[in-house]
DNA sequence: AAACTATATCGTAATATTGCAATATAAGAA
DNA sequence: TTCTTATATTGCAATATTACGATATAGTTT
C-alpha cells in the first residue's frame, strides 16, 4: 500500500504522469520559467534566483533532470542547465491534442 | 517542515504546479483519458474501467475535481463527469508558449 | 418499507515528498 | 597547497500521497 500502481497502466499513461509529477511543485515551475526567461543556459545563479536553501534546490533541479525535462551539462565548475525542449513537446502535444478534441465535440453536458 | 512554501512563489507558479499535482498519477490520466474516449459525460463506469477499488477511484475523482480538472453533475443514483475546458486551455497555453519560446530561441548550448 | 446501486467518507498502514543542516566533492583562484 | 566557490549527497523530521476495508449516504427499484 502507499506505491503508486503503475503495473496496472499504459507507458504513455506513466510518462505522463511522470512528467507531470516533476512539474507538480512551485519551486520548479519557478525553475523552469527562470529557465525560459534568461535567453541561453544558465549556468550557476539558479541558488540566488529562489527562496529555498541551496540543498533544497539541488534535489529540484535533480528531479527535473531525472523526468528529462532539463539537462545538464559540466561546465567547469558550475553546471549549465538548459531546457529539454523534447520533453515539452510532449507535454504540449498531449494538452493540444485534448483541447482540439474537445473544441471539436463541444461538450455535450455538465 | 514537509510542507510546499507556496507563499515564495507566484499565483500563476502556483496554479500551474497544481493542475500538474493533479495529474501526477497514472489513474488520473487514465481517468481524463477515458472521458475524452467516451465522447460524453461518463455518469456511472469509471469504477468499471480502472484496475482500482471504489474508493480509491472516489478518492481520485476527489483531487481532479477539486485542481478544476473535471466538473461534476449529480444525475440521479450517479454522478456525470465530463472534462473541464477551461483547466486544461491553461495547461495548454502554457506548454504552447514554451515549446514556441524554444523554437525561436534554438538552444545556444547543452 | 426493504433491497439494491452508485458514490463518498473515515480510518489507517505503507510509502513518498519537502526542506534543510551538516557534510562531501570537485574545480578554480590565490 | 590552501582557500574559495559551486553543486551534490546524507540524514532526518514534518507532512502529504496512495490504497483500500469498512461504513455511510442517497437515490432507485421492487
Amino acid at each position: 500500500m502507499g506505491t503508486t500502481k503503475s503495473a496496472y497502466f499504459t507507458d504513455k499513461q506513466n510518462q505522463l504522469a511522470t512528467l507531470a509529477k516533476a512539474l507538480a511543485h512551485p519551486a520548479r515551475i519557478a525553475i523552469l520559467d527562470y529557465l525560459l526567461k534568461v535567453d541561453t543556459c544558465i549556468c550557476g545563479d539558479i541558488v540566488n534566483e529562489l527562496p529555498l536553501a541551496q540543498p533544497t534546490i539541488s534535489q529540484h533541479l535533480k528531479e527535473l533532470k531525472n523526468a528529462g525535462l532539463i539537462k545538464g551539462n559540466i561546465d567547469g565548475n558550475a553546471i549549465c542547465y538548459c531546457i529539454n525542449e523534447k520533453a515539452l513537446e510532449v507535454l504540449q502535444t498531449y494538452f493540444s491534442n485534448i483541447t482540439n478534441k474537445m473544441e471539436i465535440k463541444k461538450s455535450s453536458c455538465c
